[in-house]
DNA sequence: GGGGTTGTTTTTAACGTTAATATCAGCCGG
DNA sequence: CCGGCTGATATTAACGTTAAAAACAACCCC
């Protein structure tokens, strides 16, 4: 027989609590919790009543009241940067998006971070963040040698993973990275297949360290194959330097025939300075980009580029946080991909009817 | 004389709360809520007291004590699409970081949403987004005619707003909106003032209502001039589409001499068909483009097309958000913000050395 | 000087959850 | 049949905040 209690009846907005889903099972509120979380603690007949009242009433654990209580709010945060204009898209866009559905599909949710430019402004925003909502993780991008960022939360004993290895060698860091060398060795070898013998690389100024590993994967295939490595620029990642850095390189007494860039947007640089020429890509001189940006697939022929396999690395950056929160002893991921070479017209000396 | 309690001292985990800026200021923790929340009830010089107190222990709220008391989290969610690989991008990454960096401002945070595809799986995520966490208000993205999540929301009593209007004239809604059709009207003025006669468009398929819009501002200008509106074309946006339907309008029997288009995929697809006949962008034919992505400024010669103001669209939403919040009992905002034509080499007979 | 008004501050209770502790029933061994 | 043990469930208290109510002081008016 159902006791009709001068309950409240069900939430007015809604809400479904924990004591709502205790009374319809005939138990405590502790007991609904202990089901749901600690699920050996009850009597499997009693776990059974008390699911199926969570199921029919549709209940959901209310995250703030769980976070107040066990000072975890199962949020991840990351900090966004603004997009710079002359820059072809970071695949931010994407990485956001498979960064939150790993993070959802783990039980967490992501929670984006404004700060003023510059290291200083983001850790006083991580902080800030951190007192005001115990965030339970962070994810860090782009890290570089020394970074103060890495310090703060480490300071702070914050969980936290990174797109972009550590590149002072700390084993203690928690990353995952796209492995640029073994990237760059693949585009270097490809044009090499296709019998260029001068391959000039246009990378970045020498403090990225980022700049400095794609740069070894050119140097590593040409000396492979006894190429010569005299061909190579230093330069900023834009359009403007990519197309000086190009017409350097078809100046030079003995011409590039491919050059491979470190950014797509090198490489574009590279192909406006073919169009000035009225040199044709692919067929007069072949080059390479770098990041797989939606204008590789765009531009007339197509760019051969790297795609970075930009999912495994949201997956892998939430569980690398899943296992730190788990406490697991076990030494942090380190994990290193490997992008994918997409061969498009620009690389090719073949017909360009078909350059996608 | 100051009374040493048996206080539990400075928050072992950093975290400082009301109790310890209470004891500190020598009020009760109630007065240091009013200090912040409601300045008016406190004698000013109490206050004044109070705020030191909280400036030198560095007090901040506790958000999750907040939410869970005040059922308001000060989180607004907002729904990442998965970006489409063959589409220019679709300023996705720059609206996040505005739309984040107001809501920052605004004392919100930006909290991301994922669902399976579907409206459905859209408006089931925001329902049990809703449950968990009290969010308080939502913005929508891409709002089309009779829009099942606006039905959703407005069920449930959530403030939200949107980017893209209401397209069947419900005025109850708030919305951020760019003039697509005023957008489109000034590249074809653009082109038109070049001198072109025969101007077409290619634009997208009927169902939509933003295709719709800017398909308007091209009839707007054509018939301003009484120029003929045959050249017109409807299709999907994607760079084949907008190839194959430049190679239409090429081939008739008096040919396009500027295609006005509706994204800046179609007009890079335009681009590839002159290309694919040895014709100039600029120089034989006009193109126009729409969203200014990143790519339209990397081609050669650079793409003349439409920039949304992506950074104001982001604040009126926010500000549209806070005055629903505020139960502000004016009608809903609506905002329409005029895209600002950036011109480039695609639309310029002029020499071509120098295109951005 | 009782009763009211105003202005300031404190007390109480509650938001929904869960760790820690308490309670209780059943069982075992002596 | 008592003390101790085990397993299942219930009770208590606390996380940090704030609305509502209560308390208190000062002042004013007839």
């Amino acid at each position: 027989m159902v006791r009709q209690h001068t309950s409240r009846g069900p939430a007015p907005h809604g809400h479904v609590t924990l004591a709502q889903v205790a009374q319809r099972a005939g138990v405590s509120a502790q007991s609904v919790s202990n089901a749901l979380n600690n699920p050996d603690r009850l009597a499997p007949e009693t776990r059974k009543r008390i699911l199926a009242a969570v199921e029919e009433l549709g209940y959901e654990p209310n995250l703030s009241a769980r976070a107040l209580r066990n000072r975890s709010s199962s949020l991840i945060a990351f900090k966004m940067r603004p997009s710079r204009p002359d820059k072809a898209s970071l695949l931010m866009d994407d990485f956001l998006y498979v960064l939150n559905a790993a993070a959802v599909e783990a039980g967490y949710h992501l929670i984006l971070c404004h700060a003023e430019d510059g290291p200083a402004g983001e850790i006083k925003a991580y902080r800030d963040l951190l007192k005001k909502t115990s965030i339970d993780a962070f994810v860090l991008a782009e890290t570089h040698h020394n970074d103060d960022r890495v310090a703060a939360l480490r300071s702070w004993g914050v969980p936290f993973a990174s797109f972009g290895r550590s590149w002072d060698g700390d084993d203690s860091l928690a990353w995952v990275d796209v492995d640029g060398r073994a990237g760059t060795r693949a585009a270097t070898d490809h044009v090499a297949a296709q019998g260029h013998t001068r391959i000039g690389h246009i990378g970045w100024l020498a403090e990225s360290e980022l700049g400095q590993d794609r740069r070894e994967g050119w140097l590593d295939a040409c000396r492979e194959r006894d190429l010569e490595t005299d061909l190579q620029a230093a330069v900023v990642d834009s359009l403007e330097a990519g197309c000086q850095a190009a017409h350097r390189m078809l100046d030079a007494s003995r011409p590039a025939t491919a050059l491979v860039c470190a950014s797509d947007t090198l490489a574009l640089g590279v192909m406006r300075a073919l169009h000035e020429r009225g040199l044709r890509p692919g067929v007069d001189v072949a080059i390479t980009g770098y990041d797989d940006s939606p204008t590789a697939a765009l531009v007339s022929p197509g760019l051969t580029t790297l795609r970075q396999p930009i999912d495994e690395v949201g997956r892998q950056l939430i569980q690398a946080i899943d296992n730190l929160m788990a406490g697991d002893p076990r030494q942090p991921q380190h994990v290193l991909l490997e992008p994918e070479l997409v061969v498009r017209g620009s690389s090719l000396p073949g017909p360009r009817t078909h350059t996608s």
